[in-house]
DNA sequence: AAGAATAACTAAATCGTTTTAGTAGTGTTT
DNA sequence: AAACACTACTAAAACGATTTAGTTATTCTT
């Protein structure tokens, strides 16, 4: 005994993949006395399972109860051809900007029996590059990026949020910007505000000049000029406040007067809020901030953010929706973008400006 | 031809898996005029390969890459039962608190060319249960489970953050909870402070019992009762400041006096210490508030969050390391438990207690 | 009573790899 | 010249499902 017990059995070690599909088809048939074809047949109800008496299919189905037969994913895929699977592509987890339009991703996927890969690369094209190969390599059936660029056309159905390319083929679901932009830009010139900076977004974000442009245009309309200088961007491969912080110092550093600060997006405004502090401005007596998103602590932030809503969840579930729809029928007409409406949400670090 | 378009070639839609796959390993050797075993052969650098000469090698080389085969994944997970894929189960992606320690844990599972799927939920347990037969039946090779319940013995490896299930095989990473609470709890005391109040976690969370019991201990050893009525606790699917600000209320709501205020996490702590504020108590002055975690946002809260800081990432790397070497040797001695340390992070939200 | 139709199944191919167990052909011993 | 080793490959089985194309046996027509 203790010698079957030393001698090499197997070389590979009992993994998930192996142990899970202990109860296999074959075995299942060799049980019930039946082939596996009639097994199959009766547990995908298939149409022609319909001439098996159902007392044969209710022994099938007990027995599959029984002996806890799970068709084994991996041989179904390969026979089928399909995966159930997407990848997502998304800059970073941590934010909650992130976080959530992936709840909403995932609701409509779950509800739709699909999973998804996440691959998060912080704006890095080669590992933008790197994780859409290995997501074509475990065969995903379409691909969602979330403020990812996507330049290269791909043969797959991509689905992109808050990307702005125009590549063929690709779905974009986008924030009507230049509403956004107006919505903020006149709160705060009806606060009587004139001198605006800006803190933009990561220079690889492809949301980033869309979001500034449209806020340099919605001033025009309104005869403001933003001076460039108080133009700052966040940068590297920091998505907490710090980056923020450092973006807003530069703008005060240049010792220019602004009397309003538009930021790329919430957490950069509560880092630039600190770094105003330091520098002896109040917010919002001296400086009104806006942020952008309305994450789940602004509202509570000190003072509370007064923020340019997008409607996070909801484009995550449309994202999915809409590129399940695409995987489902790649022939069907896909409207080239969805728009989704923001909302101004008024709170206290935004004010009258002082005179 | 227009004849030809029209008739039905193939029912299902060209996936993704359908396309990628179409260069096969059979195309492959039908073009280099050899088996598809002498290619595999060779481009999985067998020792066998050793024997075919380095200007067939070559020609395979070349071919593959220039007909971009992909060796498809499905196929070969099928065959070597390995899918290099963990599951990783997760409360709620949103918080900081998860995606510092998945970004621990993607880093390491990329080094190693492992993926891995998520499921958050939310603590629910039929959400639990339906995740874990989700990775079984797509054959993880093994279950990373933060903040997680896991009270069912597995087969597979299960490698546990800050859970506290002492089940038979599990490897759990976490904190030394009675250093924390002896750290945050001492620094309260050295300021003066003997009437202490506690948001303990959410009812489901495997952490809270743990935590909660270990700063009541603490405070004992200072010869301070922690009174139970000014123990909170979070509830619901809430995991933005909002709950905390809930459970603070029900604090206040006693008008049972207290000084300090211990919170789950960070992001409770900013909901309460809005709390604190509505009731007309400043924070520190009036109260001294201490977060746990240390997320990024922390120090830019107003006040500044004095904190616990755990050391996530880390736990991330150090939780996905344990669970791919027991992937890889599962007879190997694996370690029970792994204790990380915490550190007491002091900044503006604790101040000596006012006579 | 021959033929068609139906019921109740099943054999074998297939998906795209990997792997085992070879096979020819050449060269080297003894 | 038989035995052996080596080189350069290959055929076929396997992984675990699904699916196509049947096969019996029975019942229904006419």
């Amino acid at each position: 005994m203790a010698d079957s017990k030393n001698r090499p059995t197997k070389k590979s070690p009992l993994t998930g993949a192996e142990k899970n599909s202990s109860v296999t088809l074959k075995k299942l048939a060799k049980v019930l006395k039946l082939s596996p074809t009639t097994i199959s047949l009766v547990l995908n109800s298939k149409p022609i399972a319909d001439s098996i008496p159902q007392e044969t299919q209710n022994r099938i189905f007990e027995a599959a109860r029984r002996l806890n037969y799970r068709p084994n994913y991996i041989a179904r895929s390969l026979r089928v051809k399909r995966t159930h699977t997407i990848g997502v592509m998304i800059p970073d987890l941590g934010r909650r900007f992130s976080s959530s339009i992936l709840g909403g991703v995932e609701e409509k996927l779950l509800e739709r029996d699909y999973f998804y890969f996440i691959g998060s690369h912080g704006y890095r094209p080669e590992a933008i590059a790197r994780y859409k190969s290995f997501f074509l390599e475990r065969c995903v059936e379409g691909i969602l990026a979330i403020d990812t660029p996507q330049n290269q056309q791909s043969f797959l159905p991509v689905v992109s949020i808050s990307g702005h390319d125009k590549t063929k083929g690709l779905t974009n679901i986008e924030l009507n910007h230049q509403g956004a932009a107006l919505q903020g830009v006149e709160h705060l010139v009806n606060l009587g505000h004139k001198r605006l900076a800006i803190i933009k977004g990561h220079d690889l974000s492809p949301e980033t000049e869309v979001r500034c442009h449209s806020i340099v245009e919605a001033a025009r309309k309104f005869g403001i000029r933003v001076e460039s200088s108080l133009i700052s961007e966040l940068t590297g491969n920091d998505t907490s406040p710090n980056n923020g912080y450092r973006a807003a110092k530069k703008i005060i550093d240049t010792k220019i007067e602004f009397t309003a600060l538009l930021c790329f997006n919430d957490t950069s405004a509560i880092g630039a809020i600190r770094a105003l502090q330091e520098a002896g401005m109040r917010v919002p007596e001296d400086v009104s901030v806006l942020g952008f998103n309305d994450i789940d602590t602004a509202e509570f932030y000190n003072p509370p953010l007064t923020t340019i809503r997008q409607p996070l969840y909801e484009m995550g579930k449309l994202a999915a929706e809409t590129l399940l729809d695409a995987i489902a029928d790649p022939s069907g007409e896909t409207v080239k973008t969805h728009t989704v409406e923001p909302e101004l949400i008024i709170r206290q670090s935004t004010a009258r400006v002082k005179e």
